[in-house]
DNA sequence: CGATATACTGGACAATCTGTATAGCTGCGG
DNA sequence: CCGCAGCTATACAGATTGTCCAGTATATCG
């Protein structure tokens, strides 16, 4: 990871239709190099990929909300989440440090429509408690590009 | 949205790179209603985009928490977000109801780094308390697919 | 110091894809 | 019954991709 790198994503984010091609123009390099780079920034899975970007807001689902999960130990962390998976609107899970053991972002059509999401992540098998904190507002969407400017030294 | 948006979305998610014509042969309709539908998906916002998905761990920043924070009400929330938002290490940070005020995602290369990085988060003015917990394992990484499905009936 | 490996440049090629446009067909709503 | 919207099928020029190659500079190693 170089600066080069770190510009060839910086690029590609924000006008990601370009193509190879283009972006060894704007970059002032050989499309080979641009060509190599990105095959090795995905080979390396500092890429993960190029999928589109869903808004879930766009799809209906206009609310968010954090769920922080307790879980009766027995049976561990890992059925739990299995179950979690397959709730659609469940986005992510992560298990955490600290009071509760795993926190859970997930979305609904409305606050009537996350009730009942609620209600089926609780109703997950191993789940005792649930404790759910909507999001008012995205104040920092997600982003990555600073970081990268940060790990490569770029802008 | 229909089912042929839902597999369309699907079809790109797995193999971003196909390109429209290819898209058009798996899907068994004109090349034009692919590309009348993707345009349409973007134009409505339903995809945001087909940016690079950078993957912080491959950055080397391996270590992702969540942070709760305490906001000093006076100065309201936005003053306060906007100097998170200069910290590359804030990924995400969203207005929660509850009773913490904001909730923030960070990442750091290592746990001690992690320390430098929430000394970052309550050193900004009007920030009175901030807690931590930990992403000790990803059990359903971020995700829409599965939404999607739910959303146009498909699959 | 000399030899080898690596990365980048600049160029070439055929095959493919994109952007754009046209015309005809079909189902739905007025 | 008519008109509109969406889809199919097709066309064409221009651009891009995948893939080579040779030459050069920088770095690494013995």
């Amino acid at each position: 990871m170089d600066a080069l790198d770190g510009r060839l994503i910086e690029l590609f984010a924000r006008e990601p239709r370009i193509g190879v091609l283009e972006a060894s123009r704007r970059l002032s390099v050989a499309r080979g190099t641009v060509q190599a780079r990105l095959d090795r920034l995905v080979g390396d899975g500092v890429i993960r990929g190029f999928g589109p970007e869903v808004d879930p807001a766009a799809l209906g689902y206009g609310v968010t909300a954090f769920v922080t999960l307790q879980i009766r130990q027995p049976g561990g962390h890992d059925p739990v989440a299995e179950r979690l998976a397959r709730i659609p609107e469940v986005l992510e899970a992560h298990t955490i440090t600290g009071g509760a053991d795993m926190l859970c972002r997930i979305v609904a059509r409305s606050n009537a429509d996350l009730q009942r999401v609620i209600d089926g992540v609780v109703a997950v098998d191993g789940v005792e408690r649930a404790s759910t904190a909507i999001s008012l507002a995205t104040q920092v969407p997600y982003r990555t590009l600073p970081l990268v400017r940060a790990a490569t030294g770029t802008g």
